[in-house]
DNA sequence: TTCTCCAAGGAAACCGGTGTCACGAAACAG
DNA sequence: CTGTTTCGTGACACCGGTTTCCTTGGAGAA
């Protein structure tokens, strides 16, 4: 009995025909790197460490070793088994890389949907980063008013061990979030236009200096009465875009009258309202600076429904540069956050702290001039 | 030298202060379940399988049975066991179950955004179902002109060991991915209008019929000539909604002349230039059927440049209920696909195939009334 | 009273990677 | 020419679960 010769048969016979592999990895390196324990049956699905290794005659080590790019490698050797992981088609098991880092390669986006376009750009910038760095994006809608939301963003962490979370607003502006995530050790970075006072922990727009680009336009086209239809309570973005609008229009030395002022909530209803409000002040407005597109889109319905001619009657800015904006007629002057660029540089933060970790990272946000903005008439 | 009782001292000095756990645990169950080696010390992080074990004074196994719900448990055993694990705040390691398992928890969502509000829909609708079984969801936007989009999917799958992947249209029409899956023995399910000729693995709509409804309700506006705007060529939902149309316009008695039907691409621009196409037609249509709703905005666009009234003059129907719909001027009357409710069906399809499996999954789509259909002039 | 059988639970191996450490060979210094 | 460093590699334990198989103790039968 030809104890070597049955096992290679046996490698032959079984593992080629059951996984599916390329025989030509035996026909390349020939049967003599086969010489071993060939008895045990080799795994049935995907190819593991330990099949690459048998095949090309070294230890799980040195597969390992090859597979992490050490430098500590012969270029031969690290040829060969290269050479046997291309032709087993082998692909690590990210569980087990998992299990044995104790560390995972999973990022997730918590998020209560602003709005659906940002929610996906930030998913494509988060995959410019991670597309080719063996990272994947688990992503978990999340209800903002939930009185379990910590608790249940704590246990979606826990569950999945995750590496390293990002928030989008509004919850981004939830400090307890990232207080929980402080503790539990889990990496975050939290988008939107927060103050950046921990920089290693915020990506931000310059919302100020953006609405302020914004009333500088409306005043540079004649606007003097301008209205201001505000985000909700609460958001640190409303509230930056309100400060800047205040501090835009004190710069011009223009006043700020209580009754140009409405309460909004980001949503298209609360858009229809504030304009309504606002044009019915005796002295209106000649333009209405909306803190987001959705309610710029409903000033417009208003100003629609009253007869008011957009532009010429009523001048129109937005903010967001949300599908909407581009879309709706007129098509409305807005300011375009650059989510994908602030993006990529969030999941940059979470992933390589090393090399992104420190500098603030503060995005311009810049004006889109459309057609929703006139020269004041009269 | 008491052996036991260092032991013991060991333990208690050691994890619990390093672990953070609440030492409650102890103190409910009594030091006497610590007999046994406590010299090694206990995991760093998050408490183990290891750890309940020793602190409930079982085997791994049977904390395992207890996670598992194995019914071969006397009741006690498995009410102490359940309360160490709720006293340490114990979570079963994702990686390490789906190392031995060899199946993970994870399910992939693939799509080439065809529309940001139903790629948030479907993530919300998917996340309904899998909240509470411990799967997450991990989102892989591709580009679906690519020509490695297989490729890309291939090793998507591959790399995160996925346990299923969801498509969605445009890619869901794709017949290679679905082959490749099955050739991976990854699970799938196809989301979209597509014939349901693998009930396991598609989740429709019925487009043709609500189209059908669509032109129903022009028809007893009485409209006769009625445009179409084409989806693009080889999508199959473009290719549904036009037999649709094409069909209940036969069963009126009308005809479909080519002049009447120009192509689009499911893009604004495209519905500008179609409806652009349409209305210099000799005879003009006196509504336009367009295959999505952003064609519909784009023709709505048209016809307000050429001085056009919707609905008096030209009524307009689209489809998806994008938001769009809604917070155009005026509103637009269009078909909803429930999409929500169809990602439920399909991650109940990949995850529990034997509950939801083989029954075909077809929803209704509802024609949404709103302000874009009036009675035909004249 | 002794034997059998079954339910409850434990020991050890395993999943597929990684870290630690030890070892042999080659390179280098004395 | 020998002793000491490096370098390259392998053996083995480990990560935290699950599976397989085996032990144990107690109830019921002979």
């Amino acid at each position: 009995m030809d104890q070597p010769e049955t096992g290679v048969k046996n490698f032959v016979a079984r593992p080629h025909r059951t996984c599916g592999w390329r025989l030509s990895a035996v026909a390349k390196h020939g049967y003599d790197c086969l010489v071993g324990e060939h008895d045990k049956p080799m795994s049935k699905g995907q190819p593991t460490i330990n099949d690459v290794a048998r095949v090309a005659g070294v230890s799980k080590k040195t597969v390992s070793r090859v597979i992490n790019a050490s430098p500590l490698l012969r270029t031969d050797t690290r040829d060969k088994v290269a050479r046997v992981i291309a032709e087993l088609g082998y692909v690590p098991n990210p569980q087990a890389r998992a299990l044995a880092l104790r560390r995972n390669f999973l990022i997730g986006l918590l998020h209560d949907n602003p709005n659906a376009q940002t929610v996906l750009n930030v998913q494509e910038g988060i995959l410019d980063v991670i597309r080719d760095m063996d990272f994947a994006l688990v992503v978990r809608p999340v209800d903002r008013h939930s009185p379990t939301l910590v608790d249940d963003c704590r246990r979606f962490i826990e569950r999945q061990r995750l590496f390293g979370v990002l928030f989008l607003p509004p919850i981004s502006e939830n400090d307890d979030l990232a207080q929980m995530c402080a503790q539990l050790g889990c990496g975050y970075v939290r988008m939107g236009s927060a103050q950046l006072d921990e920089p290693a922990h915020a990506v931000g727009s310059n919302d100020r200096e953006a609405v302020a680009g914004a009333v500088d336009h409306l005043v540079a086209q004649g606007h003097r009465r301008i209205g201001l239809i505000l985000g909700p309570v609460g958001f640190r973005s409303a509230h930056e875009r309100a400060t800047g609008f205040r501090e835009a229009m004190a710069r011009h030395g223009l006043a700020v009258p209580d009754e140009l002022v409405t309460q909004g909530s980001y949503r298209f209803a609360s858009g229809v309202a504030g304009a309504e409000a606002l044009l019915d002040v005796a002295d209106r407005p000649t333009a209405i600076f909306c803190s987001n597109d959705e309610m710029a889109a409903g000033a417009l319905h208003t100003a629609r429904t009253r007869g008011l001619q957009v532009p010429d009657d009523l001048s129109l800015i937005g903010f967001d540069d949300a599908p909407i904006a581009a879309h709706i007629w007129p098509p409305m002057t807005t300011v375009r956050w650059p989510i994908r660029p602030m993006a990529r540089a969030a999941a940059l933060k979470l992933i390589r702290p090393d090399i992104a970790g420190e500098e603030p990272s503060r995005f311009p946000a810049d004006l889109v001039s459309r057609a929703s903005v006139a020269q004041r008439a009269g």
